[in-house]
DNA sequence: CGCCATTTTCATCATGTGTTGAATTATGAG
DNA sequence: CTCATAATTCAACACATGATGAAAATGGCG
């Protein structure tokens, strides 16, 4: 957005003033990443959104990669968020991971980072970091710490439930699920969860 | 794979035999857009998959766009194969719509189809093709077939969970989720589906 | 002020992409 | 056999991408 002075002949060194160049970088660059992806998003896209020459996020950021997990810094530790949910007893477990999950991504600033995560994840070369990621850290310890039997099998239902929440309202964004209110949510969905958690499996 | 006899100085020119190379294009065509996604699917690696030229690709199909259209193809009628879940009324319209689901899915020749579709639609530009496409052709029309009530909101919540099942089972093949038997898939998400087709809503 | 480190752009490279047009060879109809 | 047509590759284009190295401008420290 920012251009500069065209009055000057030479636009190259150092801008006058004090500006975190470096953030507004990061900035475009997770807002890029979340709505279209990794590959589909090149380096100079990003430049361009930040205003900046896309030499400058090499030099900041190294290589593209680099630049991709410094965008993904998480804004939440995972297995702090998800501790009430553990300690808490089987009953109402459900309700209460739900609660986590849609306050985390219901926060404006976490949603881009967690949006380029789920992006990433489904290209390729990263399908196994959220077989590894989700599953093992975000998802994995849940089941053996609430003393269910089956823990594997029961996670992964649950995971089924969550993650198609998150694509149809976070990614996807489709109607009515997109705008509809948290409490229907957890109303709507915790039974189901506390059944895959709780109840007897088949 | 099949390259040609290197033998002769010029490979140029007509195949001998009757070799149906545009189907071998078509086929791995779909191979690559199912486990790479549209855009990180180049013509050339299409091309050299199939053991043929980048221009045989496009002599054949045109454009990539043409060619991932035509690649996707689905082998089956979603609303012929929605019909006796319509038709059956609500009593156990869930275990219905998931047996037609998973039959659908575990085709093996239908899967390359479908996850090309699934990868194409989280690409860039293809978001509004699941909005409009499975929600409303494939989804769409069960709601008001079954006569229930707030038709939208409950399909979007059972879409929500048969994505996320497709997501795990079929897409990412997580654990235990992809090898689970079909009956047992059906036994666990059945009652989740019946539930938020008929049970009252929060 | 003088100087060094930092920040920024410019010019450039090597590579990969989608696509096109011409050239070459085999097939099949008459 | 002849010859048009279909099948196939070669060579090249125009362009976008990720990356690098050098040059220029500014800020802050002495």
């Amino acid at each position: 957005m920012t251009t500069r002075d065209p009055g000057r002949s030479n636009n190259r060194g150092r801008r006058p003033g004090a500006p975190d160049t470096r953030a507004e970088i990061l900035a475009s660059a997770r807002a890029l990443f979340a709505t279209r992806g990794f590959s589909s998003t090149s380096v100079r896209s990003i430049a361009a959104a930040a205003g900046v020459d896309p030499s400058l996020v090499h030099h900041y950021f190294g290589t593209k990669d680099d630049l991709f997990v410094a965008a993904l810094e998480l804004p939440v530790d995972p297995r702090v968020a998800l501790q009430p949910v553990m300690e808490g007893g089987l009953e109402g477990a459900g309700e209460r991971l739900l609660r986590v999950f849609l306050s985390v991504w219901d926060d404006e600033t976490a949603r881009l980072s967690l949006l380029g995560l789920v992006r990433g994840v489904f290209e390729p070369s990263g399908r196994q970091l959220l077989r590894d990621g989700l599953i093992g850290v975000v998802l994995g310890p849940i089941g053996p710490a609430l003393g269910v039997d089956e823990p594997q099998r029961r996670v992964s239902l649950v995971a089924s439930q969550v993650i198609g929440l998150v694509m149809l309202r976070y990614v996807l964004e489709v109607e009515p699920l997109a705008s509809m209110d948290g409490e229907v949510l957890v109303a709507t969905y915790a039974p189901t969860l506390q059944r895959y958690l709780a109840d007897p499996l088949p």
